[in-house]
DNA sequence: GCAAAAGTGTTAACTGTACACCCATGA
DNA sequence: TCATGGGTGTACAGTTAACACTTTTGC
């Protein structure tokens, strides 16, 4: 097994992940904490990531490393990019990391970044492996992260702006029954800037990807409001077709 | 310098490029053959592309392999995308090739997928380097090539027709001075369906991105075009920031 | 009754779409 | 004079954008 272990291992290339968490009021972002004997390194976040096997695809390793890091599974990941500057792994701090951690410390790493939306109420992350800690990070917060995770993120954040531009987002951030100022929060904290609400409703009841149910919520200090689910079908068929833009 | 070279290489990660052109009337893509001793590899196509150095970073290597294999150089390529899957290199005839040309040629290897528009009248690729031809070819006729590189292939198209619908397109793939029809035509290739003509030049002018020239087409045996250029600045602009789609 | 968020309608400007005929040129 | 592609306008439908007040609930 062990054997098994360092034979297949791809000493450069590795996957990343960027896993996307919304709590109602801000987008998070889920970090992992490494382990390490060293005060230095105690507060290194990084993405979920580690080197690839040579039997597995990239998206079977991208779902593998999440799992084994935080736990998470069957989550439907989307590749966003390869990363493979050749000072990627040069800061001090992560050189004496990688120095306790990998066979060939000095090997250059190209690293495959994947991106996923999740209900943050659905999984309950777990840290293993070389993982210490798993978190959910408002990504507002977040200033630095190990290697050129900051970069990844940010990858990921216009990855998911730019999706917001064409096709409807929600399905996978959303409980299943949820409330239009949900959605439109959502929204709002995607793309930066606040939204009218009457605007943002009749839009996406026009779209006819969500539709009213018959339950309210119940103990809020004010109006309660509908709950809505998308309408699977209609949604799908955005996503795969994109908006209509352009006219053409 | 052979050692060098040998030292450097990185046998697990590989580029491709796939480079779009256009020629008033298809869209064609930049393909080579490889040198071959054997007859069965003679009409294999390729995309260019070869291994990465260790001491270059992603960007350059897709610069520098298709440089040294057709002889175009300074031309913007974006990333598309990575390619893994365990069975890329395991068609037969890329087999015996690779044995040929690699030191391990059992070697796992991942590529990272580049793309580029570039205007086929000023560029006049050579082929060099392991590259025997390096030639034109209309997309539409391509029904097989070397590895994965019909998928990489596909996805470089998908990757052109979604850009065209969040951005302009055309300035890289048509000489400065062109007629709206010939622009009409590249949009109508690019997503696969006739536009009415009347619309799509009233809404290239009102986006404000193509200006008419005092000049007209001669020696054509029909009334002559008027050539137009894109105004930069306007064009830059919609590319950068992506039309205003979605209302967001 | 007060605070908090839900819910609702109208108008004006703009954008997309469908559609058909005359024009300038070379041969 | 004919074949070829260039060039133009209008009307209808749908969409976006701006904007303010009333409702329902818990406390």
């Amino acid at each position: 097994m062990m054997n098994d272990y360092l034979q297949n291992l791809n000493e450069g290339i590795s996957v990343d992940c960027v896993i996307f968490g919304f709590d109602f009021d801000q987008l998070k972002v889920l970090l992992i904490q490494r382990e390490s004997s060293n005060s230095i390194n105690e507060s290194q976040f990084s993405l979920p990531g580690d080197l690839i096997f040579n039997n597995e695809n990239l998206d079977q390793a991208a779902n593998r490393v999440l799992k084994e890091l935080t736990g998470l599974e069957n989550i439907f990941l989307e590749q966003i990019g390869a990363f493979g500057d050749l000072d990627r792994l040069s800061k001090k701090e992560d050189r004496e990391w990688l120095e306790s951690i990998r066979k060939q410390p000095d090997a250059r790493v190209v690293t495959i970044a994947y991106y996923a939306l999740v209900n943050i109420h659905s999984f309950d992350p777990k840290p293993s492996n070389f993982a210490k800690t798993v978190t959910w990070q408002p990504i507002d917060e977040i200033k630095t992260l190990a290697f050129d995770h900051m970069r990844i993120l940010n990858q990921g954040r216009q990855y998911l702006q730019s999706k917001l531009k064409t096709q409807p987002i929600g399905f996978n951030l959303l409980p299943k029954k949820f409330t239009l100022s949900q959605l439109n929060k959502l929204y709002e904290v995607i793309i930066g800037k606040t939204l009218d609400k009457r605007n943002f409703r009749r839009k996406m009841i026009n779209l006819k990807i969500v539709k009213k149910l018959d339950e309210k919520q119940e103990g809020v200090p004010h109006k309660p409001s509908s709950f809505y689910q998308f309408n699977k079908k209609n949604y799908d068929k955005l996503v795969k077709d994109g908006y209509d833009n352009f006219g053409f």
